[in-house]
DNA sequence: GTCGCTGCAAAGTCTTTGCAGAGAG
DNA sequence: CTCTCTGCAAAGACTTTGCAGCGAC
């Protein structure tokens, strides 16, 4: 079996596990299941990007020209699901904030300031001081982030 | 001599090493030393909170009730300050940025997601990781931030 | 005196909200 | 059917800009 037919196996399951997580939420909170929640979701997921809602709100609108979805309905829809830590925004320098799926692992992120692409990272040393630190500060850690800025070797190339 | 005298003579030296970054600054750049510019850099300095713009104009207001300075002439002050790395922004979840003054040692933040209080911390490990990590990506690093998101010992008391 | 600065108000962004009709359960 | 959602447009919040007079140099 080619190993693209397998990630896209892997991938469809990840992807149904996280739309079942999201119909939980909907269905503990009272609040109804609609395609226009779907399809944020599922442009979320498949994007490796970080987005911001007006990027999104353009992705939606390229691949579902039909549906005519609101950015409104956006916005609504990742205040929602960042507020059930289904994902998780960035905000930095710039106006507006980015936002990714939590859903994935856990990792801090890499900016740079020519080019504004973001590279995501993670290390266990750093993320073990974390804890450690906010012990010491008598600090009940739930979430932390961690930007680097620079420039980033494409961008270097460049000049 | 008192310790309290000593602080202030040395504040009042750190103070003016400032100022009289900022007026070379101005100097260079061809822009002029207001009283506006003056009052801005000095709130900054004798305040150990991160300022949001309109709560650093509020200071100033109240201050300064005379100057009557606008709220524009805060950001203006704050972007030139910025991009002359002069102060540095920090920008997270909620709108808006708040800026303190870059001269200061080095940082990171420890935020309460309660009371929105800032605490700042050092760990050497942590920065040596970081610059590690950017070399390994070929990033060319030039700042970072890093905050850790929790409930401070304060809150959880009340709690 | 010149040229940049300031306050004011108006204009821009990005985000949120009110509402009436559409749609999920 | 009921009660939540949605798109739209209007309102908000925060920031930037244009301009005429003011003030540093």
């Amino acid at each position: 079996m080619p190993d693209i037919t397998t990630d896209f196996n892997a991938r469809t399951v990840e992807y149904k596990q996280l739309l079942s997580d999201f119909k939980s939420l909907l269905k503990k909170n009272n609040l109804k299941f609609t395609i226009q929640r779907e399809v944020i979701l599922e442009t979320l997921y498949n994007s490796d990007e970080h987005l911001t809602p007006e990027s999104l709100h353009h992705l939606i609108q390229e691949k579902y020209p039909d549906l005519k979805t609101g950015i409104a309905t956006v916005y609504r829809t990742l205040a929602l699901l960042e507020d059930s830590s289904m994902v998780t925004s960035l905000s930095f320098g710039a106006q507006g904030k980015k936002y990714e799926l939590g859903a994935k692992n856990h990792h801090d992120h890499m900016i740079c300031t020519e080019c504004g692409n973001i590279t995501e990272f993670v290390d266990e040393q750093i993320e073990e001081r974390q804890h450690k630190i906010a012990d010491e500060l008598g600090f009940k850690m739930s979430d932390h982030s961690m930007q680097i800025y620079g420039v980033c070797k494409k961008c270097q190339t460049k000049q």
